[in-house]
DNA sequence: CTCGTTGTTGATTGACGGGTCAATTAAAAA
DNA sequence: TTTTTAATTGACCCGTCAATCAACAACGAG
């Protein structure tokens, strides 16, 4: 019973932000939508904080199992980084409770550990990810392209998700598979044209 | 009396935001910072999301400055854009207080129409402003490259913001003029290779 | 048939918060 | 001096909410 329990009301977690837009959501409320009294929901996990990072953390299950199909489909380096950046503007990602649970997600990254924790793990995921597939088109570069590619797509999500600025998903993974190709090909010119490893200003750590 | 009390509010409401990385502020708090009671704080602004939101008005209007800083002081389309990009990473913007006021803007922005018409305010400015001086240098491709280069500051912002991905803004600063010094390049090449309608009409380059 | 375990809840609590309003003070106008 | 207006507040209403707790149901084992 506690498994079924647990995921109707993550599940009523997710959907009830993605309502109301807040974290401000009353735990009764959650509760009342997966069929359960609050008083179960706080028996199973503790605290509405942790309540909430499991959602997330389902959220972001579903998200990288996205990832994986998608790679799944497909062969070669550079179809693979299009396969996982297309994970990112799958409809999916845009639905009203996806946006809101990733925003407020970002709020609470703030002030809780175990929100900078999960945030954390998605970020490395996604690098390594990326890392993994640039490695054999940039060599050394690879992880400077990574992290803009990374933020290219949080930066399109953000814009997509509150301004409607593009209009599909398909043109936001365009748009970054177009600067991702621009930049690939500079990054193997200048590494034909002038042999410069390190033009990047000193350490960087981590 | 009445504009010291508000710019007293609305400064408090940045701070008290700031501690608590929260919009979960009571006024009341926020009003004892500002030396007044909380039912002023209402007679002021009507009800707490107006507070907010004038609050937000009042950073963004110190960004705007910042960023008119950064222009009066290079001169060149090339030297304007790294100014307006430079503005965006500036340590002020990665204040405590900034951070958690733009991150709970976004979740407003889901609901709020307010909030949302004050988040178009922001981006068209920051659009319109990278368009302009983007157009002598890539005509056309203006527009694409300047949405390009802004969801690169959104995204870089937020890494930075959540997870100190870069340490330094000048890190951030470089990352993004060198993504558009290459989309730069590639769009002039891709100009000259592939004959395209009139562009680079009037005004000087580089 | 009873006991222990698991699942579940209603009721309660202690605290807090937004927004309102009558009432006070201070200053300006007449 | 009297009247009017602006600034400001304390107290309060109504509602909410997270978290706790004691108790009840269901049920399989002995």
């Amino acid at each position: 019973m506690e498994p079924i329990r647990r995921t109707a009301l993550v599940e009523a977690t997710i959907h009830e932000i993605g309502v109301s837009g807040t974290l401000d959501v009353p735990v009764s409320k959650i509760a009342r939508r997966a069929g359960v009294s609050s008083a179960l929901a706080h028996h199973y996990f503790g605290n509405k904080e942790q309540l909430f990072l499991d959602a997330m953390r389902h959220m972001l299950t579903l998200y990288a199992k996205e990832v994986r199909r998608g790679l799944s489909e497909v062969e070669g380096p550079r179809a693979r980084l299009e396969a996982v950046v297309a994970a990112g503007f799958r409809p999916f990602n845009f639905q009203r409770e996806a946006i809101a649970a990733w925003l407020n997600f970002y709020v609470l990254a703030q002030t809780s550990v175990g929100a900078q924790r999960l945030l954390n793990i998605y970020h490395r995921r996604l690098h390594s990810t990326l890392v993994h597939d640039l490695r054999p088109l940039v060599g050394d570069e690879a992880p400077r392209i990574a992290r803009l590619v990374a933020a290219l797509i949080d930066g399109l999500y953000l814009r997509h998700a509150l301004l409607g600025d593009l209009t599909t998903g398909e043109e936001a993974t365009w748009e970054v598979m177009h600067a991702l190709d621009v930049a690939l090909a500079a990054s193997t010119r200048e590494q034909v044209a002038a042999p410069t490893p390190a033009d990047i200003p000193d350490g960087d750590l981590q």
